[in-house]
DNA sequence: GCCAACGTTGGC
DNA sequence: GCCAACGTTGGC
């Protein structure tokens, strides 16, 4: 059991999006990193705690709880001519992007990341880091503890 | 829109 | 294998 932080952009996928799909559940398309897409692949097992988090927008940070609903797959998306994350060096037989899927477990009053600064429990998170730009991360199970017991639940 | 930080690309 | 150039991310 592991714990993750997850980056979508609002304006792509937010967490009001998550909780209209199909089982609340999403295929997280798009990932075109490589330590990100080796997280998906070889460490991330179904169960695993996400943070849901909104970046590029107007208050970014942790906007739900979620969870890993599936083991790694082929991204759909690398091998659609059409959509922006197209890769045509993917083929069917040698995928190079894989995909989860991320299931809601409930949204919450957003924790911008503002406040995730002000606690010195969380100094060393990632995220907090400057010039952090992975989009998947892995939390610290205390971290994780902190800001689903306490700040989630304020 | 700006800009710092970072990953990728490609020439050599 | 190095490294400059370029594109992208993402907070502000």
């Amino acid at each position: 059991m592991r714990y993750w932080l997850m980056k979508s952009e609002p304006d792509d996928v937010s967490i009001d999006d998550l909780a209209k799909m199909p089982k609340q559940s999403v295929a997280w398309y798009g990932v075109r990193n490589y330590q990100a897409r080796n997280f998906m692949r070889d460490q991330m097992s179904v169960g695993d705690g996400v943070l849901f988090y909104h970046s590029g927008c107007a208050i970014p940070g942790i906007a739900g709880i979620a969870r890993v609903a599936s083991v790694a797959y082929p991204d759909a998306t690398q091998f659609n001519s059409r959509s922006k994350y197209f890769d045509p060096k993917a083929t069917q037989e040698t995928p190079r992007w894989l995909n989860v899927d991320v299931q809601l477990v409930k949204k919450i009053n957003l924790i911008p990341l503002s406040e995730l600064r002000t606690h010195p429990q969380l100094e060393r998170m990632r995220i907090l880091q400057r010039g952090n730009r992975l989009s998947i991360t892995p939390v610290d199970p205390a971290e994780w503890q902190f800001i689903v017991a306490q700040l989630a639940s304020a």
